[in-house]
Formats: C-alpha cells, sequence, structure tokens
DNA sequence: CGTTCCACCTGCCAGC
DNA sequence: TGCTGGCAGGTGGAAC
C-alpha cells in the first residue's frame, strides 16, 4: 500500500502529535508479520518518551528516549493509527490489530495490517546505518544526491525494464508501482523501455518528474487509492489526481489515447501509449 | 552479478 | 446467492 508519500505524510503528523508523549504499555496481539514481532524486546518501550519521527525510504522511524528506535514498514496493507477512544476507525477491522502501544495522554497507537506484509522491529538508535533493513536502501529521491546524471549512471548498466529500476529500493528508496507509473508518465518516458537505452535528457526529466510527482502528493496526505489511512485515520487526496494509475482503457488526460496497462515484474504497469515513448 | 519468479497473507470483486 | 480465480500500494530468497 504506502508508498514515499503515505509514509512521509504519516512521519509528519506522527511528529506533530505523538512526540513528547511516553508510552505506558505495550501490547502485541499478532506476532506473525513479515519477520515475528518480538514482544520482549518491544516491551523496552514501556516508559519511554517519543523524542521524532524519521523516514527511510518506505521506512518510519519512531525515536525515543534511551537510545531507541522503532523501525515500522507497513507492507501492502499497514496502517498506524493514532485512537483517542477504543473504537477502530471506519476502514479497519479490530481483528487485525496487531500492535497497540498506550500513551500517557489517554490515546493508542495502534498498528494494524490485514496481509501482515509489515514489519515492526525495535532497535537501537546506533543500529541504524547497519540494519539489513536500511542499508540496502539507495538515493533517497527528494535529496540533491538524487540527480539526473547519478540516475542515468546507474540505468546505464541495467537492462531491466526503466519502471523495475525506480522501484529497486536499491537504488532509490520509497517508490512503488503507483508511483512509478505516475512519474513515467510525467516525464513521458515509456516505463518498458530498457534502462541502458535511457538518455541523460530522459534521466534529468524522471528525477524532475520524480521530485515533483512525490512532493504533490505529500501535499495532499499521499494517495488512497484502495484503504490507505493516515494517522488520524483520514485518507489521502492524491488518488483523484492520478493520471494512469489504475486507469487502464480510461482517455489520457493529456490527449484523450486510451490507457494501456502491460505487465511488468508481475505488476501492472500502466501508461498511455502516445504521450509516453 | 543482474534478472526473474515465487511465496508470504487477507480482502475484495468480477464472472460464472 | 454462492463459489472461484485473479488481483492488490511490498519485499526477499531461490533459481537461472
Amino acid at each position: 500500500m504506502p508508498e514515499l508519500p503515505e509514509v512521509e505524510s504519516l512521519r509528519a503528523s506522527l511528529a506533530r502529535t505523538l512526540v513528547g508523549r511516553t508510552c505506558l504499555s505495550v501490547e502485541v496481539r499478532e506476532q506473525r508479520l513479515r519477520r515475528r514481532v518480538d514482544p520482549v524486546a518491544l516491551g523496552a518501550l514501556v516508559g519511554r518518551k517519543f523524542v521524532a519521527v524519521g523516514r527511510r525510504g518506505k521506512y518510519l522511524l519512531i525515536e525515543l528516549s534511551g537510545q531507541l528506535l522503532l523501525l515500522v514498514h507497513l507492507g501492502m496493507s499497514g496502517s498506524l493509527t493514532r485512537r483517542q477512544s477504543d473504537l477502530t476507525p471506519a476502514g479497519l477491522s479490530v481483528r487485525h490489530d496487531h500492535l497497540t502501544l498506550a500513551l500517557d495522554d489517554g490515546s493508542r497507537l495502534v498498528y494494524n495490517d490485514p496481509r501482515r506484509f509489515g514489519l515492526v522491529r525495535l532497535l537501537s538508535l546506533g543500529e541504524r546505518d547497519s540494519a539489513p533493513e536500511l542499508r540496502i536502501l539507495g538515493a533517497e529521491p527528494l535529496e540533491d544526491r538524487f540527480n539526473g546524471g547519478w540516475l542515468w549512471r546507474q540505468a546505464r548498466r541495467r537492462r531491466a525494464a526503466l519502471k523495475n529500476l525506480l522501484m529497486d529500493q536499491r537504488i532509490v528508496a520509497g517508490i512503488g508501482n503507483i508511483y512509478a507509473a505516475e512519474i513515467l508518465f510525467c516525464a513521458a518516458v515509456r516505463p518498458t523501455r530498457r534502462s541502458s537505452r535511457l538518455t541523460r535528457e530522459q534521466a534529468a526529466r524522471i528525477v524532475e518528474a520524480t521530485k515533483q510527482v512525490l512532493q504533490r502528493s505529500i501535499g495532499r496526505g499521499g494517495t488512497t487509492f484502495r484503504n490507505y489511512l493516515d494517522g488520524r485515520g483520514v485518507p489521502g487526496r492524491f488518488a483523484a489526481e492520478l493520471q494512469v494509475y489504475g486507469r487502464a482503457g480510461k482517455p489520457c488526460r493529456r490527449c484523450r489515447t486510451p490507457i494501456g496497462v502491460a505487465r511488468l515484474g508481475q505488476r501492472a504497469t500502466f501508461y498511455c501509449p502516445k504521450c509516453q515513448r
């Protein structure tokens, strides 16, 4: 489900409301996520104060007192919501509330994930750079290291489709299936193009498009295509602005040509056959 | 090494 | 109305 803009929106909202609170208790109701959740390790959260909320790629990095770092990945269907009452927000089922942190203001922070592809793991702050999940991540797309020349150099040695390059977290961290499609439409480049055939000019356009699309979506609170909810249980508003994702057969918003769909690496890939070359 | 395929899960929807 | 198959915003390991 959540890609960089959704995680970033969540990060910002948690940074505003969570920092300064103290965790009073931890309840693990389901350990079977992508990696087994360790209730004993998470017990170290009790009595700790939330210090800061960061992000790396699609990972949320929640920093607590005592040099603790709570690593959260939402997988395909995860959400992390702050709840003032005992009610589960509309759209979520209480049976997938796997982890609950009770806070000192009477609210709860709840991790819900129907498909259980997500990850919750407690690290020490010092492990930030050595944790296997984070160590392999490539450039942050909104930082300066991610620029046209750099992307072109990464692309030239690969022959896989360009869209797969953009979705490879070891190259660029945070882009998934929705934004890869939207970025390549914005840059007017075919997702099926071989990476090694990318021109410098196209690489520069893709980088510009990446920053523009991601920033714009962050400004809208991310994309709710199916069931993503932010930290308050509210859907993102960028879905209304999707140009190609999920629009197979519908007219291109730029040229009216029907949007095409291909399969790339077992993922649906949407593009305009006329606008994208 | 790069690339492709598959498994991991539940929910939902189209088609029969 | 049910049932079934296919698909869904991700990742990592196996196999080539």
